[in-house]
DNA sequence: AACATATGATAAAACGTTTTGTCAACTTTT
DNA sequence: AAAAGTTGACAAAACGTTTTATCATATGTT
């Protein structure tokens, strides 16, 4: 059987509230000699603290729910692998929920969550969902919870939240500045979904860039994809008829679709056709020609995440933070100097 | 405030046993009209069972924890996708643990979760880890502690206990055989670490194949490789001056290692070198030239993994059962018929 | 009319903690 | 020697369920 703290009181002639105190480190008036007398007597019996119990009394969970849209994607796992290992550091556990997309399963989640007092929400599903009013809806439940949530990609809530960023308007900027400054002119857009927010701050990106060159903006060479493979052959086949030296598909999951799609056309990397990625996925450095590409710091958003919502579980009464990280241009061999 | 199972029997005038009898479809000799009146009481006034409580009263806690080496892997993600999809349509949770092949982290993360009452663990961590006596001791650990557990790809414990596994004996076998009916005899193996279980397995099965075929084994064209693409590389450089005609690397990580260790030796695949795979990872499909590959059902995997905790979780006097996956040979663009 | 049975619902204990106000036994001060 | 203060520890309630034995009341049987 488990040994519980009335066992220990019971081993050493004291009371359970006694051995709780010592156990817990609580500001107490007890003896020196009889603390170490508990921990000694705590270690031996093998106690481990049932954490129902604690978290009936206390309506404290020590544990935090990840939701995301899909495990398998590179980006979400390692943005959970940065939540969790945060969460290890500090003796938390991680319920990982994933919603496929549907935003009715995100509505069962998050009430799940709320069942089992979970003190931290972290949210990565930022889509508006084909049917918006659930997901509208979602983010009203989870506020009226009153349980910290962290949001990353995204800061376009109703009240003030916390938050993990990027300046993806930058992102998109330095990218086509890279191109730019290669001597491509004539430059193609994969792009995200334009529901999406970072999406279309990374487009806006591109377009300053564009403008700082004072160089026209061709809608002509802009291929809404929606972030899948794909999307990325869809959009060469869109694109083959048109003129354009370098592309820019705004994810690399796009950017491999890109790859296939040229060679498709007999189009070679680089030298036929530069190729600009985003996300730093990591099979883009192993690829044949490896790919150029944008870096987000994801595992160090996800330790922040983790971070920002144990702390606001800790202090109640925090404001809300937005935590923004830098975006970093990786140069590889998909891209190169022309004319 | 949470509303309780005492509120409701409040508003309807009842005790709190008829209404937890209720909810919970417990047998009993309510009449069907409380019944009905108690359960629209506990929808209107938005219910929802407080786990803590429930976790403390019957020390179940309805949830799973996964203990993986790492999310980011998609073998990992895939497996705890499966996992993650039957736990949310019975309505359980899973939490998820990576050990980053840490024999110390599971240990912790082992005791973490007989803290929280968890009602079964899957264990996906099958690697003898450097220090071996830690990894033992907890399996011991996690046998002594009486949860129902599932382990994949692994059954060599002492107890016999629940597993999800593949025959990776045929598949070394038929991935082998797939080279040689297309006219290949010299062949290059990069194993995986010859302390894994699987990894024998599999390199068992490519011997047999030779002798089925008659043919010598060449232990000179193996390299013991660790399942990282790295070694992948390092395996080709080895490899560089013996000859062969295909390289079976044995997952598909160093299977992508070998497509660019034999391109940094100007080798074309397959023209020059047929190369297969096994996994079936995501990206193999989609590489410039699609990799040959052996695909494990993973995603089923999981699924089964949670089926058979959620099971043993509520029949505790089940019998451990082994359930085995079939192997499939996916045949792609990586090798070809020579001669 | 007296007893047996069926029906509908409840009282109360238990799960293992945490926490606060209280208490007894010393020690110091007056 | 009485009062005041200090020290060390505890009693008891509470968190929200589940569960079992029990209790009225109503219905049926002889």
């Amino acid at each position: 059987m488990k040994v519980t703290i009335t066992d220990i009181a019971q081993a050493a002639g004291l009371s359970p509230a006694t051995v709780s105190l010592v156990l817990n480190n609580r500001p107490s008036r007890i003896s020196e000699s009889t603390k170490k007398r508990i921990k000694v007597l705590a270690q031996e019996m093998g106690y481990r603290p049932n954490f129902a119990a604690v978290n009936l009394r206390t309506s404290r969970s020590y544990t935090i729910g990840l939701i995301v849209p899909d495990i398998r994607n590179d980006h979400y796992a390692t943005y959970a692998k940065g939540l969790e290992d945060f969460c290890q550091e500090m003796n938390w556990s991680m319920i990982l929920c994933t919603t496929n997309q549907s935003p009715l399963r995100e509505k069962q989640y998050i009430e799940a969550l709320y069942a089992k007092n979970i003190d931290g929400i972290a949210l990565a599903t930022t889509a508006p969902y084909a049917d918006n009013s659930i997901y509208t809806s979602n983010r009203e439940l989870l506020l009226s919870m009153k349980i910290p949530i962290v949001q990353s990609d995204l800061t376009n809530y109703k009240e003030p939240i916390n938050a993990v960023v990027c300046d993806h308007e930058k992102g998109g900027y330095i990218a086509t500045l890279h191109l730019l400054s290669l001597g491509h002119r004539k430059i193609a857009f994969i792009t995200g979904p334009s529901s999406l927010e970072a999406a279309q701050s990374r487009l806006n990106g591109c377009k300053r860039a564009f403008k700082s060159y004072n160089l026209k903006w061709n809608d002509s060479l802009v291929y809404e994809g929606d972030y899948t493979y794909e999307s990325g052959l869809n959009g060469i086949d869109y694109l083959c008829d048109k003129e354009f030296t370098a592309v820019f598909a705004l994810n690399d999951s796009m950017a491999y679709g890109v790859y296939n799609g040229l060679s498709k056309y007999n189009l070679s990397v680089p030298e036929d056709i530069s190729v600009i990625g985003y996300d730093d996925h990591f099979l883009s450095a192993i690829l044949t020609v490896p790919l150029t590409t944008i870096r987000q710091p994801v595992y160090e958003m996800g330790k922040e995440a983790a971070r920002i919502l144990i702390h606001a579980a800790e202090h109640p009464d925090t404001k809300p933070v937005i935590t923004s990280f830098e975006l970093k241009l990786i140069v590889r061999k998909s891209t190169r100097k022309i004319n």
